[in-house]
DNA sequence: CTGAAAGCGCTAACAG
DNA sequence: CTGTTAGCGCTTTCAG
């Protein structure tokens, strides 16, 4: 029995509705003036084309993703990799990548790699289904960054150092950390504390090197880093330890808002008051930072995300045009604020 | 010319990397056996395995996504249509569905249609890229969700009201919300304010469904909603005439935590404070809500996304197998948690 | 303006 | 265990 009956046989279809020949044939064109006449093309009647929409929407008919792609070599799709979507960080910057992509007329792809056994593959199996690809900080490894750049995939890194000559965007760090403890020195604060794992981000370390930076500029001594995962629940434990401590430091500077809140829940769970027993600074410029009245450093996420989409858009359609292809490698400093509030220590003159 | 010569002569490859045919070769095998090797399949000896991974290493070579998917006749890809992603609400919803998605093997496709100008004709195409898909409230219309599902693709809504015999999830509403009025009714509360447009969302309407039989219960007078959208500026806006009306409520029960935040926001505008002057409650359990001591309801975010996603998952494979197609309808609805803080009004015995 | 036919790269019969 | 080959559904020449 040739398996073409076979075929016939099976219960389920292997697709889902009509197939363009199947439209073809109820407009009593061929397949490819149904190909044409969906698509807008001016090679088609007007009459044609009516005829051609009517069978296809009597039929229902969506033409398959997948051959379409097939045939055309791209996937107008493309994909960004982050860490994990805890927290409004990762959504922020996701939302404003997934706004522009979709507004250029891309579908968007997510892959958060935290927890997953398989990351690496993961992140390989998503950069077959793209036409480009954007890869955060703390998801691979550079080395599978290399490995999916030389496939001459588009590639653009976001909040994550530079690998070979692929293009970067990140938030600025240092500069605004180093602003950020110029003010907590004017304070009058001594006894220094940062909160956060700078071999575990570039933007950490980048915040801890102003951190330094600044301390030093004031003359005072600088405080190793206290490792720290950058959710409430570690800031809080973290926080809890830095307060039994002795000395007790009079301000803790928190790698990010989630970190720093938890660091509130421990003062309050220890009785001290914030910001005269302690002072508390974040990074982030969450809306919870907003309403606990913490001084924080607000980073455009939202940003981040479109810029990176914007800029992949180039890059791949750069690539398609044939044009100009790869002028320069591209690296962007998104700028950063510092925002007083309460937390900080006492601001008479507000 | 024949055109298989042109083809050679244009600039772009029409795709990156390496294909099975050159793996083949250089593995010297055919691209069956490369297809297998590469599978894991147990046909084929552990020594042409090696082989094969050999080259396929050797040429960086990833198999191509869409002719695999047309190949197989599925996408091993699925998504979730949700409103935007502006907020913590919908973030954590597709965080819950991306993390189990991908454990259940899958990528997943997000879009937010928010803005979009052809967010029906988007909805669509994503339909046409995934084995499955997830539909949220104030999306697209019922019709557009009738017509995908008329087409066989595993469906699921998700914080919407039923459509037909589509699967359903959503968070529970009206009996925590009609609790909550009970508990603000023991505060001695009178004047009650609600805030947000049942017309607008489903949620919001069963939680106005609740506070209108809470009042009822207490034998109060049930006031109109006062529409309001779902973010801070609108909350904040529509506090501040609320406020500044008469007779001024004694309590306004917001829609979420993003309006109620906002209402906070015009209380101290007006120097009033909360809850004496003003009671102020929300609704989700967002990390900020927490910090502002803001009275809420926490509704169980990450496992509404988690359970759309098992449950789609189930469906397509159910679909596949043929194993027992669609046994009924299901519907479910997800538990909820009244979360008194201080904004609701003085709780003298904490 | 329309049709015929050649792929796009891979999977899965089928036949060794 | 491995190779041959027929599609998967659509786009795109190349000829009318």
């Amino acid at each position: 029995m040739p398996h073409v009956a076979m075929k016939a046989l099976s219960k389920q279809p292997r697709r889902r509705g009509a197939t363009i020949y199947e439209v073809a044939r109820r407009a009593g064109v061929s397949i490819a003036t149904v190909s044409r006449a969906l698509r807008d093309s001016d090679l088609v009647t007007p009459e044609t084309r009516a005829r051609v929409r009517a069978a296809a929407e009597a039929l229902n008919f969506t033409p398959s993703r997948p051959a379409r792609s097939l045939a055309e070599g791209r996937h107008a799709a493309n994909g960004i990799v982050f860490p994990h979507l805890v927290g409004p960080y990762y959504a922020e910057v996701v939302l404003g990548y997934e706004q522009v992509a979709a507004d250029l007329g891309s579908s968007v792809l997510i892959l958060a790699t935290h927890g997953r056994r398989d990351a690496e593959a993961a992140v390989l199996d998503l950069a077959g289904r793209v036409d480009g690809l954007v890869i955060m900080g703390r998801t691979v490894d550079d080395d599978i960054v290399r490995r999916i750049a030389a496939t001459g995939l588009p590639l653009v890194l976001l909040a994550r150092n530079p690998v070979s000559d692929v293009d970067t965007i990140q938030a600025e760090n240092e500069q605004t950390a180093q602003e950020l403890v110029a003010h907590l020195v004017e304070h009058g604060h001594r006894r220094f504390a940062f909160l956060g794992d700078p071999a575990a981000s570039p933007d950490v370390a980048g915040r801890y090197r102003g951190f330094a930076a600044g301390l030093r500029a004031a003359g005072h001594a600088v405080p190793e880093p206290v490792p720290c995962a950058l959710d409430l629940d570690a800031g809080r434990a973290a926080g809890a330890a830095l307060i039994a401590g002795t000395p007790r430091p009079d301000v803790v500077v928190c790698a990010n808002d989630e970190v720093a809140l938890g660091v509130f829940t421990a003062a309050a769970d220890a009785g001290l008051a914030v910001p005269d027993d302690l002072a508390i600074t974040g990074w982030d410029g969450l809306m919870a930072a907003r309403f606990a009245g913490l001084t924080t450093v607000e980073q455009p996420m939202r940003e981040l995300g479109a810029t990176a989409a914007r800029l992949l858009h180039d890059r791949i359609t750069e690539r398609t045009s044939g044009a100009t292809p790869g002028r320069g490698v591209r690296r962007e400093v998104l700028p950063t604020r510092l925002v007083v509030r309460a937390s900080c220590g006492s601001h008479p003159g507000r």
